[in-house]
DNA sequence: ATAGGGTTAG
């Protein structure tokens, strides 16, 4: 004979649905299925635990007579984790709610709403909720706030999460983080390493989770200075111990070109997880360092640490990058057979670029053709990449026929193919393709470079004249570029030859007067650090021939290290010469 | 009874 406060107990320590139904069982015989507090406590753990089953909560929740406002949250939360589709099934409940129950929403109703707006990507329902919250009154609580930005990002809607932020009546530790993260997550990292500015001012301190969101930020903007300061305020709360916060700062100064550093905290980390071993491994495949990505990798399985898809993204990329075909083959069987992953599109990709960049151009095709995204404009584009690099017109141009009827040519493979018949001698392949470019329909990228001076990320566009300090620039870039031509550099005059290089670089026809962003960047650069400090410059596209000559002179004629990340790779240049060893 | 925040790739 169980009374209620034993079966309250059996269900508190409740953890599968077997033990769950044998408790029913219990509830049943003695007569306590319609004890309000036994029945919610069920229907809590069925709807909301792990272990349990929404569809049993759904019948619990029916043999409830007269459900209260617990109940309904229940069946609101539960819904609200559910899989995809299902989520939006949590505001179906809640208009039921409304129209056949007393029972009022309160704050909580509205928080699962909220998380099932967030993951089910309708930005129409989080108006939605929005619009209910106002009318309950409860729109100036902190909680729903937050849960208000965050469905409002992850909708897309990052200005009206901005909005919400904003106009809210106090901000906490966790709105800021939340604010950030955001920003983070939609890769507007400017803004968010602004927002830690103003966080500053408005003292409410930080925590790990700030850290974490700080740096990858800077990661991305290659705002080094920052990241390092970052790094000091994590030492003053002892937060590097904290695996996130350690797993930020690797990959922080990986990407900042710092793999020391990475190095450094990486070998004093108390405890590592998939996270950390990637950093370091996908840090030195894109500095183009595939043997010791290799090496880490051995060391990952002696740890046993299982690693994942992003694992071999990094060998594989730094396989490509040093010409290591045999093993970046080896590791891309090794996926699926011992792993039990599928290779994905970037993993073609990469698998193209190991084989194209390696001259195999044939092997790249039969990757290309076997592969199941064959549809995929990213494989093509690589491939064309690849023509470029070992002057193969043949398949640039069957390359391009696959782009065109892919509707996706761009701007950039115009100019790649351009430069593959100029380097022909084909002057009228040239012509078609200069004029291709001109017509309307062809998607362009604009480039823009980054670079940190004191504590601001400046960022540049080709031919930018928006900087406060552009005259200057300028001025100084004349310098720059005379100097550098003492040493050698020719500013490649022909629009024929200077066409860049890459499909995503940027591109320019009239580049004997244009200006592109990482010679504004160098410039400015130069002319606001000391002699003597390296210089780290990120871009969003690829290098062109042209800057690529220009920096390796740079570097010499100024004795300074300038570590260029592009879209794809680390180029460190150093007394004229390139890590990548002209291949890129 | 129950609520909000974190890292690698893209």
């Amino acid at each position: 004979m169980a009374n209620a406060r034993a079966i309250l107990s059996l269900l508190q320590g409740c953890n599968s649905m077997r033990k769950l139904h044998k408790i029913h069982a219990h509830i049943l015989i003695n007569g306590y299925q319609h004890n309000p507090s036994i029945s919610e406590k069920l229907l809590n753990f069925c709807a909301v635990s792990v272990s349990g089953s929404l569809a049993y909560a759904q019948l619990v929740f029916h043999r409830i007579h007269n459900p209260q406002t617990p109940a309904w949250n229940s069946m609101i939360r539960g819904f609200s984790q559910s899989p995809s589709p299902l989520q939006l099934q949590a505001i179906v409940f809640y208009n039921h709610m409304l129209s056949a129950s007393h029972a009022r929403p309160d704050t909580y109703t509205f928080s699962f709403l909220l998380k099932a707006c967030e993951e089910a990507k309708e930005e129409g329902k989080c108006r939605e909720v929005h619009g209910f919250i106002i009318r309950f009154g409860y729109d100036q609580d902190v909680v729903l706030c937050t849960n208000l930005i965050r469905s409002y990002a992850g909708n897309g809607l990052i200005e009206t999460a901005h909005k919400v932020f904003e106009e809210m009546p106090a901000r906490d530790l966790v709105s800021w983080n939340s604010m950030i993260s955001c920003y983070c997550q939609t890769g507007l990292h400017e803004e968010a390493l602004k927002m830690y500015d103003q966080m500053r001012i408005s003292n409410v301190g930080f925590d790990g989770f700030t850290l974490v969101s700080l740096l990858s930020s800077c990661a991305h903007v290659g705002a080094l200075h920052m990241g390092v300061q970052m790094h000091r305020f994590a030492g003053e709360r002892r937060l590097v111990e904290n695996i996130f916060v350690g797993n930020a700062l690797i990959d922080m100064y990986a990407k900042c070109g710092s793999l020391a550093s990475a190095l450094s905290i990486f070998n004093s980390m108390p405890k590592r997880d998939v996270f950390t071993w990637n950093s370091m491994i996908v840090g030195y495949g894109v500095h183009g360092r595939g043997d010791e990505a290799i090496t880490f990798f051995g060391s990952m399985l002696m740890a046993g640490v299982r690693p994942n898809s992003i694992t071999f993204l990094g060998l594989l990329c730094g396989c490509s990058h040093q010409g290591l075909v045999k093993e970046g083959v080896q590791y891309f069987h090794m996926m699926s057979s011992e792993f039990n992953l599928k290779p994905g599109i970037k993993h073609y990709g990469c698998m193209v670029d190991l084989f194209g960049r390696a001259g195999k151009l044939k092997e790249a095709l039969e990757v290309i053709r076997s592969s199941p995204s064959q549809h995929d404009p990213v494989l093509w584009r690589t491939l064309l990449g690849s023509c470029k690099i070992h002057r193969n017109v043949e398949i640039g141009e069957m390359a391009m026929r696959n782009l065109v009827q892919l509707g996706s040519l761009g701007a950039g493979d115009c100019v790649l193919l351009s430069g593959i018949y100029a380097e022909a001698k084909d002057l009228q392949g040239v012509a078609r393709m200069r004029k291709l470019i001109q017509s309307r329909g062809i998607k362009t990228t604009p480039g823009w470079s980054w670079i940190e001076v004191g504590d601001q990320v400046h960022r540049f566009v080709v031919d930018d004249k928006s900087h406060p300090d552009s005259r200057e620039i300028y001025r100084k870039l004349e310098e720059v570029i005379h100097r550098a031509s003492l040493v050698g550099y020719a500013m490649e005059e022909s629009s024929l030859v200077a066409a860049p290089e890459s499909n995503t670089q940027e591109y320019c026809w009239e580049t004997s007067t244009s200006y592109h962003s990482e010679k504004l960047a160098i410039a400015y650069g130069l002319a606001r650090t000391p002699e003597g400090t390296s210089l780290l410059i990120v871009k969003n596209l690829r290098v062109c021939r042209d800057c690529h000559n220009f920096t390796k002179f740079v570097s010499m004629a100024f004795d300074r290290e300038i570590i260029v990340r592009d879209r794809v790779r680390f180029h460190h240049f150093k007394g004229g010469h390139c890590s990548c060893k002209e291949f890129w």
